[in-house]
DNA sequence: CGTTAGTTTGAGAGGACTCAAAGTCTGTGG
DNA sequence: CCACAGACTTTGAGTCCTCTCAAACTAACG
């Protein structure tokens, strides 16, 4: 929990008392590779943190799995955006490693919300910088060839490529696994 | 002004006090189509509220204009990696047409961030709402094929088809105006 | 040492791109 | 009311990248 307490401090000062109703509400989890964290069609009811391990969200597109974020240690997780609108999501959360979580229901985090000025704070703060690194993936994306697409990823989130199965990486690029296995090869 | 108050009461309850502050900070914008609002290797210093007219958010990646956003009545635009990172963007935006908008400075919205609670969770909540729609973007733009793309933000957002010059529709789609203009005529 | 997950290589097809040119629409001034 | 300029859209032809389907290869693990 020491790991959770100091990732948020880079962010923001939460008084003590703050940390210590936040505490009183994380509950531990441990999940093995290959689980399911957070699955399509229902309500997300938690976000989490990340202490160890990684993880990815994909979408069921058309039959073929699209996976479009990858979450290594000391990053917050959910289905954002079932989690914010209280609607099942089309999301899910797959874990690649074996993985140690705290998790925060989202009662308990309105409540927090309400009570504590200082977690409202964070979670702004949070929300803000989500939505930048969104943003980044988003415009990195737009780039026209496949291999523009990957050299930027190596640039960018080099230690990716050193954790994910391929072809997770290239559907995170938007292209086939042959298309990336070949850009590689040409390197 | 009353506009944006109306707007801001669907998401969530704002005192009187906060809002009469907040009305207290906002500056009124009016500026003629093709007129750039945010421009690129600036830091962001506002963020704005758009009453009347549409524009577009676009990036330079490697010489050509990438239209990645478009706004239109009742919403918030701002560079918000650069306004939150303050830190120069490679941002721009342009009006499509005329428009008349509310201008918040940074400073002034840090301040009512800290003295009114309720503006700050009216912040969470706004980011909340745009990382969720980046993320609906975001993902449909992973369809493969042009065509389902095109199809897909004809489902979702028409309007901006019949407000949008086909070229920056194109750019926001992913494809070329000449693909998106083959596309529509074989509909 | 066999099984399975993950990666690479090959061949062929097709979609989207580029460059180029011809239309179409709209507003302005004569 | 017409003619024209400028912005926007469509059409054409040829090329190339990326996809699909298939099969071989490699690494990791029990």
């Amino acid at each position: 929990m020491q790991t959770l307490f100091s990732h948020i401090r880079k962010y923001c000062q939460l008084s003590d008392e703050s940390l210590h109703r936040l505490g009183s509400v994380l509950k531990p989890v441990e999940l093995e590779k290959g689980s399911l964290l957070i699955t399509e069609g229902k309500v997300c009811q938690h976000v989490y943190f990340l202490e160890r391990g990684c993880l990815r969200g994909f979408y069921n597109v058309d039959g073929r799995e699209i996976t479009y974020w990858f979450a290594f240690e000391n990053n917050f997780v959910t289905s954002l955006l079932s989690f914010v609108t209280r609607l099942p999501g089309m999301e899910n959360i797959q874990l690649l490693e074996d993985c140690k979580l705290w998790a925060i229901a989202y009662d308990d985090l309105q409540t927090l919300y309400q009570t504590h000025t200082d977690i409202n704070t964070l979670g702004r703060i949070m929300n803000e910088r989500y939505y930048v690194m969104l943003e980044e993936r988003f415009v990195s994306n737009h780039f026209r060839e496949a291999r523009d697409r990957y050299e930027n990823l190596l640039a960018r989130a080099p230690h990716i490529l050193q954790r994910v199965p391929l072809g997770h990486v290239a559907s995170y690029l938007g292209m086939t696994q042959e298309t990336l296995s070949r850009i590689r090869a040409k390197s």
